[in-house]
DNA sequence: CTATACGATGAACAGATCGTCATTTTATGT
DNA sequence: ACATAAAATGACGATCTGTTCATCGTATAG
């Protein structure tokens, strides 16, 4: 960090750079990369064409701009998360917790999130798919990690691989969030991290 | 059904028809809706320009013919999965098992299926969501009374909403979907149902 | 074999969009 | 106040792509 050593330019051009981005964000989020045009995100953000590509090399420059911050916020958020508790269910329920957090207080880039990590997206031809990828199969890996440490302490039993249960987990938790995206009224992201929790951690068979 | 009822002519356009979706189903799946020219698609399937507009209307009806008739493929699938067994751990059993083999007999159509379900489809305007959503909500509706009808018989514990657990389970099944896509060797779609059951029915937590 | 109807064809058109760059505007220094 | 440098501007060119339609080929009927 070099922190303060910025000049009043410099700062002014961060400005207008991040002015660009969140203009480009609703845009893409609302309508998709295709169906937004260079003109409309420029008129969006009060800017004139060229002075956009002083910014980003072209289009695609400035999505990925937009994607990779995002995800990266996302993912830091969460690998944090699962590091400031301690035992393993308190770092499981504070996944489930700051995960909706964060994806409600970024709900425009959710969509664009979503479109680039489940694998639907055909907006890149290629390329971004690898630092993205890396950074959420990293995530994978270290909730999957919470749930090896759990079982190796005997507080969990061995249902399913590791692997497979962090990505389950984080399949459920998106498709929450998918839920309360469509219909945020009738399916609320619960604000309890075991409604979520329960149903990986109680067991749904009735032993006799 | 009227059978045999057709003529030889209008069986060679039915035939040809099915080329032309084919041909498009290769493309789309491969490079995304607006990376696909009608252009492409006439020379892949080898007819000209006119004779695919002879057939659909244009390039979003297209889209669309192959988008809900795959949609409607899948969804009865899965609703007859569901209905061919009698219990209801038999009829989950029986649905992962069905949704494994019939999205590994169409793994060309399955991104698009994903992309148009999961919600990250900014392809057509509006409309087509609805068709598809509609059918793919009744789908989950007919998974929710099968965990409905367990509660009620006492094989299940009530961990969670009904609909909670048909979301989840179709959910953790794309999911392991997803990964077979990404990297059939290291992660093959299990054949024993149970492998992914097992994280819903066993209990991960260690009771005292 | 010829005439006619029907279907297939693909060059041409119109519209849209990306990205550039000559020009204008603003800021800086003397 | 003036000159010079830097930055912002948006009209324009090049390209691409969805769609049409006049023309051509082929099968059927007389």
């Amino acid at each position: 960090m070099q922190g303060a050593t910025l000049s009043r330019r410099e700062r002014e051009k961060l400005w207008q750079r991040r002015e660009m981005l969140t203009a480009a964000i609703k845009l893409f989020s609302k309508k998709g990369y295709h169906n937004v045009s260079m003109h409309e995100i420029a008129k969006k953000a009060e800017f004139a064409m060229g002075t956009l590509y002083k910014f980003f090399k072209n289009k695609e420059d400035l999505y990925e701009s937009i994607i990779i911050e995002q995800a990266d916020m996302f993912h830091e958020a969460l690998a944090k998360a699962l590091e400031e508790e301690n035992g393993e269910i308190e770092k499981l329920q504070n996944y489930v917790k700051v995960k909706g957090a964060v994806f409600m207080d970024n709900v425009s880039v959710i969509r664009l999130y979503f479109a680039e990590t489940r694998g639907a997206s055909f907006n890149i031809k290629a390329g971004l798919d690898k630092e993205i990828r890396e950074n959420y199969g990293l995530l994978l890996q270290k909730l999957a990690q919470v749930f090896e440490a759990g079982v190796q302490k005997k507080r969990f039993q061995k249902i399913a691989e590791p692997y497979h249960l962090a990505v389950s987990l984080d399949s459920i938790t998106n498709a929450f969030l998918h839920l309360w995206l469509e219909a945020p009224e009738q399916h609320p992201y619960p604000d309890d991290p075991d409604v979520i929790l329960n149903i990986l951690c109680k067991g749904l068979i009735v032993e006799p």
